[in-house]
DNA sequence: GCTGATTGTGAGATCGATCTCACATATTTA
DNA sequence: TAAATATGTGAGATCGATCTCACAATCAGC
């Protein structure tokens, strides 16, 4: 009835033997006579014992828990991930503790402040800041494994899988401008994080390469939020000689940019072209459907996952750090620009 | 440096008092002196003491952590449902661990299995299937609080939030009805799942209120992917008389219709009339945008959490079971039908 | 028949926090 | 002043699994 509190002595009280010697026959290691150890596993089998995970934690200073740190679950692009990080670990018995930073810093920290008096064995995180840092740096000295995605700390040491973000936004901005498009928008969200800068950066390298100046009006700073985003997006278009061309960081900002653009009546592409980063399901929903940079979602999770596996099976080598191309998937939110 | 294995012993013995004095003072219970108590704060604040929840738990039993069991942590459902628990469960220091069953009881049973030897303190659990339930029935009985969302299972006595899948689904069946649409398809998933037998029934009660016939051929089953809704979509329309509105009872099959009839060549709300279960990002960036029964999705995690954390705390009364309306909210993917 | 390895088993320590109990002093109360 | 109560502290047990060590047997070799 009450399946509580089973436990390695009653076992060994059923099978009239130590719990010592329950011990060895159940996870099989130093001498244990084949009789007894048959008893042990009937008995263990017949009172329907299972080890308690949270005193070998104990002993073992470890759970069989990793934890994961996303910006937010609620964010396609983490959801993915989060479910192939948990079907990889599974395999591997090990459960997915997942806390969000909401791109929050402080809680960032709470939160691996926290979860470090779990004894959790390792984290993958998705850092909020690209320079605030220390916590991060001082997990990884201790020896707690760490795989960071999607954004990279420049001081930490440690693995990390992400995505080639200035390569991807640059090759969106040319595209544009092979379009062209020469006044082209930027929406992009606060410079703290580490993508922003990188896709930043790719906006501007790819101007730049085509001898365009960069106009600080035409980039508008906004939360990574669809709310933020439209107010930003209506920002951007409420002016006399308005971009003819948009490119949106995220897939949130994408969203915003779409609300955005439609109150105001402007349409894509005839209006308005568009070409956001990172693909969502939405994009092929939308007429026309949208041009995006693709980013490849479901190896990072695997990825991640395998990395921070083999570290807490012991592995030393130094940081490997993976980085992904990306790909402009041509749809419909792009038209040409006929010079006036 | 190493912050690694400061325990209760080293502030002890660094504030000169014994284990249980630091305990005592650090935990503010007992007898302890003004003086010693400010010794052992200092001391443990120095070092950096903090304590070790294994520990706490091998005693106490129970580890501050929650089970999430979603269907699957990728459908924005599920996910927002899992921000909003996390969020709840973050202010009472509790930490929230997501497993997803997929779908899938043996892995649900499996899930279940494992996370019950963690010492898990509860579950908030989406149960697969609506007649399996010796596992949860098991796991109430021992004493485990539980609270099922989205779905509940017959035998099972645990506080439950779910929604009025029947009435919600009838008020869509109505509205298409009252446009003038009599042959009206189904598309929904396994009937093992609960919300499914409901919304199904909700389907067959306004018909019949209606005085129409119900036509099982109408009526398409699939696994809920938007891959297999495709398919179940065009299965449906491949035929001569075929339905004129289309019903779809979660929203991965509403986006599996929408691509399968665009596949067809078939429009909306021309061609087919269209109202879809539960409220999604993509609904309102169609064009038309989608008319859909809401759920109150914001306040189903929130509430879950709470409930649960009532019965962590200890508060004994007779389960709870919440059910909230649903909403219809009109756009434009219904048209009149005028007869032929 | 005796030393030395091989095999099998149990007593007890350990992980870290907490709780019970016993034993001091200190302070009231009768 | 004696008895009763309040206050403060530490030794040791406990939670459950695992590991070290000591001690038996059993068996081999000489």
């Amino acid at each position: 009835m009450a399946q509580k509190g089973i436990t390695l002595k009653d076992v060994a009280a059923a099978a009239n033997v130590s719990r010592a010697t329950a011990a060895r026959a159940l996870n099989s290691y130093g001498y244990v006579g084949d009789g007894t150890a048959l008893r042990v596993l009937e008995a263990a089998e017949k009172l329907g014992y299972r080890a308690n995970l949270v005193a070998q934690a104990l002993r073992s200073g470890q759970l069989p828990i990793v934890g994961f740190i996303p910006g937010d679950i609620q964010n396609p692009f983490f959801a993915r991930i989060a479910h192939d990080i948990e079907a990889e670990l599974r395999r591997h018995r090990h459960n997915l503790l997942i806390a969000s930073s909401e791109e929050n810093v402080e809680q960032e920290k709470d939160l691996l402040e926290s979860l470090r008096s779990l004894s959790i064995r390792g984290f993958i995180l998705a850092p909020t800041s690209a320079t605030d840092s220390q916590h991060i740096v001082q997990l990884a000295r201790e020896g707690t494994p760490v795989v960071l995605i999607d954004r990279v700390v420049k001081e930490v040491h440690c693995d990390s899988v992400i995505v080639d973000n200035e390569g991807g936004a640059r090759e969106a901005v040319d595209y544009l401008v092979a379009n062209g498009h020469e006044r082209i928008g930027l929406l992009r969200d606060e410079s703290r994080i580490f993508t922003a800068q990188e896709r930043f950066a790719g906006y501007q390298n790819s101007l730049e390469s085509h001898g365009i100046a960069l106009d600080a009006s035409l980039v508008s700073v906004s939360r990574s939020t669809v709310e933020h985003a439209i107010e930003a997006t209506i920002r951007l278009f409420s002016r006399g000689d308005r971009p003819t061309a948009l490119f949106t960081v995220d897939s949130l900002m994408t969203q915003g940019a779409l609300l955005g653009l439609r109150s105001m009546g402007l349409s894509i592409p005839q209006d308005v072209s568009l070409v956001g980063f990172d693909d969502f399901n939405l994009a092929t929903f939308t007429d026309p459907q949208i041009t995006v940079i693709a980013q490849p979602t479901s190896e990072i999770g695997p990825l991640a996952a395998k990395m921070l596996l083999e570290r807490l099976a012991g592995k030393k080598l130094a940081p490997r750090h993976t980085r992904f191309p990306t790909r402009l998937i041509v749809r419909g939110s792009v038209s040409r620009l006929h010079r006036r």
